[in-house]
DNA sequence: TCGTTATAGTAGAACGTTCTAGTGGACGGT
DNA sequence: ACCGTCCACTAGAACGTTCTACTATAACGA
């Protein structure tokens, strides 16, 4: 049960353990045959390296930790597209999850245990004194979030820009009459609603806001208390994709057609946005640069270079729930 | 930059590496004097203990590999209990993701090259021989799927049961047209398409099959289908959440009202059922539970237990997407 | 006074790997 | 014949912890 070693390799290869190592390595140092008659043994006795040892004995772990919210699509995304990023530049990826009932702190020092020589940390809720005391122990870079904490680096999108591609592509479609449902106090939210009061009035429109929040829930109510108003929005630029996706659950209960009535756009291009029937006209932000951004960033602070602030442009989705305004 | 160890901390305290080690375990062996001052030590150098080196030296190392789906919420919740229900058992879990990009043999051999002392695999696809390899070298159970494998232990719903307590509840209701919108190939559709010819029968009803599958989309489909036909069904059993979700969104576009005119269950009881506006009627697997029995069935394994097939019993949870049969 | 026993503490091996500093032999040039 | 160079390979230390075996010291009963 107790699993094989280098030692147990080299002593039925009738060799030296450190001559196993140079062969399980690929290290140079050893002839074509060895390299053969070792492999063939290792794999005989069914030997799988023993990471910890591995990693112990040599000083940097070349492993990245990354914590990440597990109910949250994005960070799924997310972290699919670290795996890949860090395995390109040699690294490999530690995840450890947050969830309610495991917080953030725990996610960390699980980590840090781990002795990982880069964190990431996706969308952290982390104090921003809590983030510069981590980022003065270890190379931090968070993502899909501004840092305000010095040494520690950041990548995120451009908000207010990508509110303001929306409302640009309403607007050129005819819309005038348009309301954004906020996020309330999610991060990024104030972003999104500043985007969206600059790009209406850019357009000579008064900006029109009501509030909101991150899910179905706050979609359909919003919606629900917008349609009793006098002179209903022909566009709907909501916080995100789940809240959009209650905009058009209750749109739809209403009997509002989109696009046709009502045109609606989500954000972020969640799976969420393409789950639906009507696939959903939203603002993307590539995970995968993202990703890259990130482990660039964090190789970055290894190297000794200062955090740096990311900000990466967003991209309009057009799909089938935006159209002309109705005349 | 580079950390601080129990030498240090034991230089600084002036005593041995031995006894700081006894400290920081809590073990037995140290006047609560020292023990004091050795801990006010090595917070102020900082000190983080080393997980490899800790669990390279004892021979178990208390880890409960984990693979799961990125991009499955159920796997989310099934996650966070396990971190709860190991933890609670005294073990420690390390995951590892499954994605598009990243295969199952890979996570899995990122779990062992820690030297996790046993494996939960969450949803695999790995093919029942790869199973039973893996399973004789590390105590191993499948979560949310039948193991076929000797030797690997699996915990999963009765899904028959489940299909049936829909059923038998549409029934109730004054039901008598009867649909299944099936999951194809995917786990578990077998099992769930034989529950519900089984209970159509038990209620003398004609069993009536529509191929779907596990995504809105296929929901969708297979309702626009259904839709034309002569006398459509007043009673909707889906797959899973995410067809279910489907089917409503397909039936409200048709403007069909929902449970007047059609009641709908889904399976799974995932975020998705109570995201929508409508909150579903669904079949609930207790996550928590699942977690519990997968852990202890783990630890039974380690103890030299058999393997065994746990199947739990789902609940039905009535919510609003079903009601009284149209007269 | 003397053992006996418990308690506080220490030295040093061990875990499985990588890395440094070699050893010894084959080969080639002078 | 001799020196140098290259190559395949090896011995043993090192990483940071835990664990076993051991040594002092103090307290206690007779």
């Amino acid at each position: 049960m107790t699993s094989t070693t280098l030692a147990d390799v080299a002593r039925a290869a009738g060799v030296s353990v450190a001559l196993v190592s140079i062969v399980m390595r690929e290290a140079p140092g050893a002839s074509d045959a060895t390299r053969a008659r070792v492999r063939e043994v290792a794999d005989r006795l069914g030997y799988v390296p023993d990471q910890r040892a591995r990693l112990l004995r040599s000083a940097d772990t070349r492993l990245l930790g990354v914590t990440f919210d597990l109910h949250q699509p994005f960070h799924g995304d997310l972290v699919e597209h670290l795996y890949a990023v860090a395995a390109d530049r040699g690294y490999d990826v530690a995840i450890s999850a947050v969830a309610p009932s495991r917080d953030e702190r725990s996610a960390v020092q699980a980590l840090r245990r781990e002795r990982c020589d880069a964190l990431v940390l996706l969308g952290p809720g982390l104090s921003s004194g809590a983030l510069a005391a981590l980022g003065a122990d270890v190379p931090t870079v968070v993502v899909a979030r501004r840092s305000d904490a010095p040494g520690v680096g950041s990548v995120h999108g451009d908000d207010e820009l990508g509110v303001a591609l929306a409302v640009d592509h309403l607007v050129s479609l005819g819309h005038r009459r348009l309301v954004h449902v906020d996020g309330g106090t999610a991060p990024g939210a104030l972003e999104r609603r500043r985007g969206y009061a600059d790009a209406a009035r850019r357009h000579g429109l008064e900006p029109w806001v009501v509030p909101g929040g991150a899910t179905e829930r706050a979609g359909v109510d919003a919606t629900t208390a917008l349609l009793g108003a006098p002179t209903p929005p022909t566009g709907v630029v909501a916080f995100n994709d789940h809240c959009a996706s209650g905009v058009l659950d209750a749109l739809l209960r209403a009997r509002r057609d989109v696009p046709a009535d009502v045109s609606v756009t989500g954000y972020d291009d969640s799976r969420l946005a393409v789950a639906r029937q009507d696939l959903m006209t939203t603002v993307a932000q590539s995970a995968r640069e993202m990703a890259e951004r990130a482990v660039d960033g964090v190789l970055g602070l290894i190297a000794g270079a200062p955090a740096e602030d990311a900000v990466l442009t967003p991209r309009l989705v057009v799909r089938s729930t935006t159209g002309p305004a109705p005349s």
